[in-house]
RNA sequence: GCCGCCUUAGCUCAGUCGGCCAGAGCGACGCACUCGUAAUGCGUAGGUCAAGGGUUCGAUUCCCUUAGGCGGCUCCA
């Protein structure tokens, strides 16, 4: 006898063979969770699939991942017909789901305006109230071609299909086994309103739509080459209720409030001075404050992991890049070169080339590997225009860059300690949530053998995998020298940022000519690793400020402790108090304004300084202050060892996890 | 770099469909107030309306160029 299993929620129930999926998943889950689609066998199916006794089929629930990208898709495909109503000369572009959303792209005369956005989504909604049914229909290459011969990119897409080449996006498109076209029927009518190549899977009609919202409008290249024409593309969001998308839009609010670009100015940390150029920041002195804090705990934990700290110039004659190959491949990302006495110099764009020129000082032993160079090297990079952004993609910038010599033997070994190290360190500083990328070479950007290629990749493989921690690849996006690992972290409010890497690099020591002397009198190569655990500190501290929506952690905050006085003539009580903290390290001032007490209060509020100190005639009587933190609880009538004691407790107390 | 949008006081923003002295709030400064947990009151200063060029009797307003910013795309050693 055959059966039909069906999981749904994790629970497998067998039941009688249905002539379809929709019909089947309908009678399992009814009243459950709402169920958008099918996997049959494992594959990506519309509810309507037929399917046989003896097949397996998995209910794909409307909240899981697939289910939103299949809501998203689909209301992609809402988007575009909304457009071609309006805009009936719009050819159209692909249309995938993203994160969190979807877009749709246009070739159009005119580009969109937020008007055009808010009338399009009208238009999308009548069109979710009307709850078209998503129709799939297998097609030839040539009816294809057929019914879209209007639309010259979906063409184009048509004649890659088999042919490779066809990136994540488009697969959507063209991605299976064959040529597909969804039809939008009006369910009363019967009528065909809309129709587009697509490999599908959709939701049953356009009426499962819950919840979207259109976002933002841009121009993108077609399949994403600056060589080819740009379309205009339309961002949206969709959502399985509305709660959800209230909540991600809300989630985005508060991205938006704690942008380290407007704390920056809020917070008196940073600037961007326009008469300096573009991705040229000048630090203030909180700001200094902040990331000298972050760059003396890094030195202190470098000088006890063994590293040894150098110090080279910002400046270099063109050969040590033309050495390195760093001329060669990314000339285009070096400022121009000055002329001077005959020679052209250039300014650092990294730090490697001089590191290896340290260890080639001399002649090395075996001894004295693994030999960890350590600097803070500011490096200059002539970012495209169109890219800076903040302190996170800057022209100037400071890495805490280290270069690890090893043999190949050691190799293993110091990735384990190298990544654990970073993770370390990474947790002090308050990241906690952390995932790995593995990316791997891009055969047609790289140098050096398969063989040294793989090896490299494995020890990494390895060394990642031993953390215990997620390992996402990443294929291609190595850099040209080596394989890297990098850190992803996610934030106070889930987004994720890449954070350190770690690179090794057979070449490099090659191209330099690096040896040192073995045990047994031969000369050897050394391996070369290269980490950067902060990335740029520049990025770091952008990235920490968003983190912390700019409330920094006590060992952090540019100022620890103001001193708030009930009146006037409680000043000197405070300052008093102020002075001993400073003796002690504390970063401690008075409010000396002739502002109001409360006035006072919202300042130091609004600047997010962790402790303030009140204190009136209570307190003065009985030795005290009164403590308000800045989530705004309170402590009242502290002695003033007791509250020492305190401050000096969290101002020493880094984000151990 | 490409597409689009933006730039008015230190900050956030009004305003001028091309026309007499360009406004507000916050901030800064001054004076008064001396106050118990997120904005005391009054007053003063502060702007070649991003820069340069053009159109015009007249430009902060319209056009062009440049710089800087924002949102995308591409890129990120």
């Amino acid at each position: 006898m055959s059966e039909l299993r069906v999981t749904l929620g994790g629970d497998e129930r067998v039941v009688a063979a249905g002539a379809t999926a929709g019909r089947v998943l309908d009678d399992v889950g009814r009243g459950g969770p709402r169920v958008v689609a099918a996997r049959v066998n494992g594959e990506l199916r519309d509810l309507e699939y037929a399917v046989a006794d003896g097949d397996e089929i998995e209910a794909v629930e409307i909240d899981s991942k697939d289910g939103r990208d299949i809501l998203r898709h689909s209301t992609a495909h809402v988007m575009a017909q909304a457009v071609q109503d309006i805009y009936p000369d719009a050819k159209l572009g692909i249309g995938p789901p993203v994160e969190n959303g979807f877009y749709y792209d246009f070739d159009v005369a005119e580009h969109f305006t937020p008007d055009d956005l808010k009338k399009i989504e009208r238009r999308m909604r009548e069109i979710v109230k009307q709850g078209q049914r998503f129709e799939r229909r297998v097609v030839s290459d040539d009816e294809a071609r057929a019914e879209l011969s209007g639309e010259p990119y979906k063409l184009e897409l048509i004649g890659l299909k088999g042919g490779g080449g066809v990136e994540d996006e488009e697969s959507v498109e063209v991605g299976g086994a064959e040529l597909t076209i969804y039809d939008n029927i009006d369910a009363k009518t019967g009528d065909l309103c809309w129709k587009d190549l697509c490999r599908g899977p959709h939701l049953p009609t356009t009426r499962n739509i819950p919840a979207f919202k259109l976002m933002r409008s841009g121009g993108a290249y077609w399949r994403g080459s600056e060589k080819n024409p740009q379309l205009q593309r339309i961002y949206g969001t969709a959502w399985e209720s509305r709660d959800k998308q209230d909540e991600y839009l809300k989630m985005l609010e508060e991205a938006e409030k704690r942008d380290h670009r407007k704390l920056g100015a809020e917070l008196d940390l940073f600037s961007f001075p326009p008469i300096i150029g573009s991705g040229l920041p000048v630090f203030h002195p909180k700001g200094g404050i902040i990331r000298r804090e972050l760059e003396n705990y890094s030195r202190v934990r470098h000088e006890q992991a063994g590293y040894s700290f150098v110090n080279t110039p910002h400046i270099t004659k063109g050969g040590l890049y033309e050495t390195s190959g760093h001329l060669g491949w990314y000339r285009d990302g070096m400022f121009p070169p000055m002329e001077l006495e005959g020679a052209e110099y250039y300014l650092k764009p990294m730090n490697c080339p001089m590191h290896n020129l340290i260890f080639d000082a001399r002649g090395r032993s075996y001894k004295e590997l693994p030999l960890r160079l350590f600097e803070f090297g500011t490096v200059y990079r002539y970012e495209k225009s169109g890219v800076v952004h903040g302190l996170t993609r800057v022209r100037g910038l400071t890495q805490d860059d280290a270069h690890i010599y090893c043999t190949k033997e050691q190799m293993q070994d110091e990735l384990h300690s190298l990544l654990k190290f970073v993770l370390d360190l990474l947790r002090d500083y308050g990241l906690d949530d952390f995932y790995l990328e593995l990316s791997t070479r891009d055969p047609e950007k790289s140098v050096g053998s398969d063989e040294e290629w793989e090896e490299a990749t494995e020890m990494l493989r390895v060394a990642a995998e031993n953390s215990g921690l997620a390992l996402v690849p990443d294929p291609g996006g190595a850099a040209f020298y080596g394989p890297k690992i990098s850190v992803q972290a996610r934030d106070a409010i889930g987004r994720t940022w890449q954070m350190s890497t770690i690179q090794v690099d057979f070449q490099l020591p090659r191209l330099f000519n690096l040896e040192y002397q073995a045990a047994d009198g031969s000369r050897q190569r050394p391996v070369m690793i290269h980490r950067a655990l902060f990335g740029s500190i520049e990025r770091f501290f952008g990235v920490l400020l968003e983190h912390y929506a700019g409330a920094m952690p006590p060992w952090l905050a540019p100022v620890q402790v103001v001193g708030i006085p009930i009146a006037d003539e409680h000043i000197p009580y405070l300052e008093s108090v102020a002075e001993k903290l400073r003796a002690l390290g504390v970063r401690a001032e008075v409010d000396t304004s002739s502002d109001r007490m409360q006035k006072k209060i919202r300042n130091a509020q609004k600047q997010k300084i962790p402790f303030m100190l009140l204190a009136g005639d209570d307190d003065v009587a009985k030795d005290a202050v009164s403590f308000r933190y800045r989530s705004g609880e309170q402590n009242n009538a502290v002695p003033i060892d007791q509250a020492t004691a305190e401050i000096l407790k969290a101002i020493t107390t880094r984000s151990q996890v």
